[in-house]
DNA sequence: TTTACATATGAGCACTTGTTCATATGTTTG
DNA sequence: CAAACATATGAACAAGTGCTCATATGTAAA
């Protein structure tokens, strides 16, 4: 017996769909990537610091002062999108600037704030 | 004393750019709600729902099987995507079947797979 | 080199989150 | 009505996450 002991018996499961989905279903790697890349904007100080960097390059001190937050706490978040590949960083003398990696991000954002703001 | 006194003197905080952030921010609960909604995407079990909608209307025991999870930990997390608008729900005798809510589902999930695909 | 500043990072803790298990609700059939 | 089935939901627990604090690294000025 399976996990649907006592779900769900043969004649009641579309099975034909059920295939249908299992066989289009993209490989195992690729669903975790994607669920990970959406973690990332999953939180609203990353969130914040990406709407900051839709204005302008701006280096971590600056980030800070805009969100009250401690140079820590964004600096953390700041090696998360840059892990993720949404952020990219550029040092200059003791600064370091970050700006948006690419157009993604701007499109994902836009079409999260379409949807909340129906 | 703020929280930076330790950080980021005056002379060198971007102090017009900084301003322009905080001027062109959006209200504090778009922020927490555009966060919460990628928070849903966040999670890989959730995706693989989404996906599986992605090529039809399936009833709850459809995505168990589908996904190879317990009924009770799908019906959960379509709580979660159908609080968020982004599943809506439909009775017909003892089934429910869900489908995707509109389409910002497949366009943001469409971005998102384009950036881990770079 | 020493000092000061900007940023990065590791450890620890409080809080959140996804699953399981047990059970409740809703619907159809007998 | 009772029984069977599909789904929903509350409680509890393990695993993950964001912040703080302390400290390390990197860079420029004295």
């Amino acid at each position: 017996m399976g996990i649907h002991a006592e779900c769900c018996d043969e004649q009641c499961i579309h099975k034909n769909l059920v295939d249908k989905v299992l066989a289009e279903q993209p490989d195992e790697d690729a669903l975790y990537d994607l669920a990970e890349l959406f973690k990332v904007f999953g939180d609203s100080t990353r969130v914040r610091i990406l709407i900051a960097l839709f204005e302008a390059e701006l280096c971590v001190c600056d980030i800070s002062e805009a969100l009250g937050m401690t140079q820590s706490a964004v600096s953390h978040q700041l090696q998360i999108l840059r892990t993720s590949k949404l952020v990219k960083s550029r040092r200059e003398g003791k600064q370091v600037y970050y700006s948006l990696a690419d157009d993604h991000v701007v499109t994902i954002m836009a079409q999260g704030l379409d949807h909340i703001l129906e």
